[in-house]
DNA sequence: CTTCCCAAGATTGTCGACAATTTATGGATA
DNA sequence: TATCCATAAATTGTCGACAATCTTGGGAAG
């Protein structure tokens, strides 16, 4: 029995190890968005049964990543600029809620531990300008931990089992290299001060914004990305 | 085919059919909360096999009615307190973002149709005072036109498919015929008038405080209950 | 008497095959 | 040529049986 790095739910079962896998062969795009899935052939190359297979396939539509059709299919979701704007409306609220209830429930340790971790990040990201890799985690780390800084167990499962796969996919997939990275960690600060402070509702602000602006940088990336297939399929 | 009352999927398999009757009956709490799930009992009783009666569980534990563990089982989701109040922070945040969105995206024709709706509903209301089956539909009615207001398809299927089973199961299990019919229809009214003056911010502010209240009435059935059940132990 | 361990029973996870439905193919008709 | 319908192929939904895991009960050791 392993463990997976984001959802922390153990990895027990064969379709559990299934569903780990097609999640993050979809949020990296190996299995294309928008693509059809056929059970025969993935179950196939996967080495399991039809049964675990559809097993995973209702997990993965449960948090969004994958669509069915009774008598039709499965659909990988299509990474269209409407969702995205629709997931990070919800994204905003929700974290929104789970910032103002850090700033009351978040234990001091977790505060600090929070902090030292992010200038552990503002230190590494330094030298490592550029690197995606380390900025994808840090930033997701930061939002995770006040996600569970929040201690609302149902809000806690909507955000990290429900949205964050998706919003991954969304920043994977557009390439999220951008120059904010600084940007990100000056907001970042702002929030973690903010729920020192106990002030939730400053704190719910601040995260707002910092989400809003998130989502323009990755709308632009978006844009730029359709404009390119449109070149392409002239 | 037939169709649901409340979330509009279409019912096509037999494991659709499994998955509609299990709700209602959870929720009206003939399978009782925190009881456990037997496959092959309920595989027999619904006259399914158990492939598609975990099909149905499945569904069931992505709207949060059953809660699954990997090798030992599912059980009916149990009604606490403290996941009363974490149910109701995170529907006060997405109706909230609902009422904002409905402000600026429900048509004229929409709006009208549900200030005639509330009309209607005021004027049977006062008739059948008590009547717990006019009151919750009509309350629900409202909130659900005003999510489905929002045009926006995650949040639409977040509330009505995920959240709203669980809230319903509160209220139904809990007894709500309370006294609040007739400050419920003037708090819907305020609400309408808001989004009818696309007034988003004030939508949003009377929908969460409208929320918190129905919370807090909920939450006074609950401590009652809770009394009640104690009684009974000793 | 309590604690630990092992075996028997019951429950869940997984599999391959069959049934029902949808999609693709091809020919007839206008 | 385009449209429609019927048939064939492929895909999904459902089933019953077997394998793996957990739970229960009883007996032995301390």
């Amino acid at each position: 029995m392993t463990q997976d790095a984001f959802s922390e739910t153990p990895i027990t079962t064969a379709s559990d190890q299934v569903f780990v896998d097609m999640r993050r062969e979809i949020v990296e795009g190996s299995i294309v968005q928008g693509s059809k899935i056929s059970e025969p052939e993935l179950a196939k190359r996967y080495g399991v049964s039809r049964a675990t297979l559809r097993e995973a396939l209702n997990r993965l539509e449960s948090c969004y990543l994958v669509e069915r059709k009774a008598n039709v299919g499965c659909r990988v979701v299509a990474l269209t600029a409407e969702r995205l704007i629709e997931v990070y409306q919800v994204r905003s609220a929700l974290e929104g809620l789970a910032c103002r209830l850090a700033a009351d429930n978040m234990a001091p340790d977790e505060v600090q531990s929070l902090k030292q971790l992010l200038n552990q990040h503002l230190k590494t990201q330094r030298v490592k300008e550029g690197e995606s890799y380390y900025q994808e985690a840090g930033d997701l780390d930061f939002h995770y931990r006040i996600i569970k800084g929040s201690k609302n167990d149902h809000l806690i499962h909507l955000l990290s089992n429900g949205l964050y796969q998706l919003i991954r996919m969304y920043r994977v997939q557009m390439g999220m290299v951008g120059p904010r990275v600084s940007k990100a960690f000056d907001e970042h600060l702002a929030i973690i001060n903010a729920i020192e402070n106990h002030d939730g509702e400053l704190a719910e602000l601040l995260m707002k914004r910092h989400i809003s602006a998130s989502q323009a940088n990755i709308q632009t990336k978006f844009n730029l990305h359709a404009a390119q297939n449109e070149r392409v399929e002239q």
